[in-house]
DNA sequence: AAATATCTACGATGATTTTCGTAAATGCAA
DNA sequence: TTGCATTTACGAAAATCATCGTAGATATTT
C-alpha cells in the first residue's frame, strides 16, 4: 500500500498499464504518443522514477524491461478524487456529480445503472 | 475568457474569492491560515502572479489593494473536471459519480436532489 | 512628528516535475 | 563478425510552482 501520490503524468502512464497489464517502456510510450508528444526517454524516466517510489513493479529478468502498476485503480482514484473535491468543489460531492452529469454525454443506460445505484444506497443508510 | 489553468494554490484561493466576492491579500489569507500554514507574502506573490495570469482582476485605488475572481466558480470547474476525468477515469464520467457517492456520506437530501436532477435530465434528452 | 504597523513590489531560493541528450549494454540482421 | 536498432542508465537542464526575506511605500497610533 503505497502513501505516494502520482503526478499527472504519473497518472497517464498508470492508466495505460492498467488497461494494458504487463508493459514495456515501449508499450505505454506507444500509447500516450497518440495524444501528447514527448520524447522516448522521457516515458522511460518516469516509469524508472515511479519504480523508485513503489507505483510500479518491474520484471528484468530480459533485457526489455516489463512494468506494471503497483498500486490498483481504485485506491488511486480515490485518493486523487478526495483531493480534487476537496480544492475545486470546496468538499461538496453532490456538487461535482451533478456538474459530471452535466457536461458529459451520458447515455441512458449510464443513467439507469447511477440511478439503480441511488436507490441501493439510500436503503443501506 | 482565461484560457490559463489555475495550479493548486491557486484554486485554492479562487475558492475563497468566489466565496466572498471582492477580497484583499489579508481577507484570503487570513482564511487560507485557517487550514494551511503559509506566509502572508506567499499569499500575496500568489495573488500577484494571479492577476498576472489574468485569473484575477485588481483594484489598485487606494493602498489596500482589491481582488476579484476573473474566472467564474462554474467555468473554472469545468475545465478541472473535464481534465479530471480524461486523466484518472479514462474518460468516464459515470464511474468517477458512482466512486464519488460512494466514498463520501452524501445525505438524504443530496441524493434525493441528484434523482431529481437524473429525472429532468433523462427528461431532456 | 516619531514610532509602529500594514501593505506592495520584487528578487531569490528551493522543491518538484518534466524533458532530453548521451553513453553503454544488448540483441538482431546482413 | 560487423553494423544497426533498441533498450537501459544516468545526469543535467528546463519548466513550473511555492515560499519567503527584504526594502520601500503608505497608513495609523501615540
Amino acid at each position: 500500500m503505497s502513501d505516494v501520490k502520482p503526478t499527472e503524468s504519473e497518472l497517464e502512464i498508470l492508466q495505460v498499464m492498467w488497461a494494458k497489464g504487463e508493459c514495456t517502456v515501449r508499450d505505454v510510450h506507444d500509447e500516450l504518443s497518440k495524444n501528447k508528444d514527448a520524447g522516448y526517454t522521457t516515458t522511460l524516466k518516469l516509469m524508472q522514477i515511479m519504480h523508485e517510489k513503489g507505483l510500479v513493479s518491474r520484471d528484468t529478468s530480459s533485457k526489455t524491461h516489463l512494468y506494471k502498476a503497483a498500486i490498483t485503480r481504485e485506491d488511486a482514484q480515490k485518493t486523487a478524487l478526495d483531493k480534487f473535491i476537496a480544492t475545486v468543489y470546496s468538499g461538496s460531492a453532490s456538487d461535482l456529480v451533478m456538474q459530471a452529469l452535466g457536461q458529459h454525454k451520458t447515455s441512458k443506460e449510464e443513467i439507469d445503472a447511477i440511478k439503480k445505484y441511488l436507490d441501493q444506497f439510500e436503503n443501506k443508510q
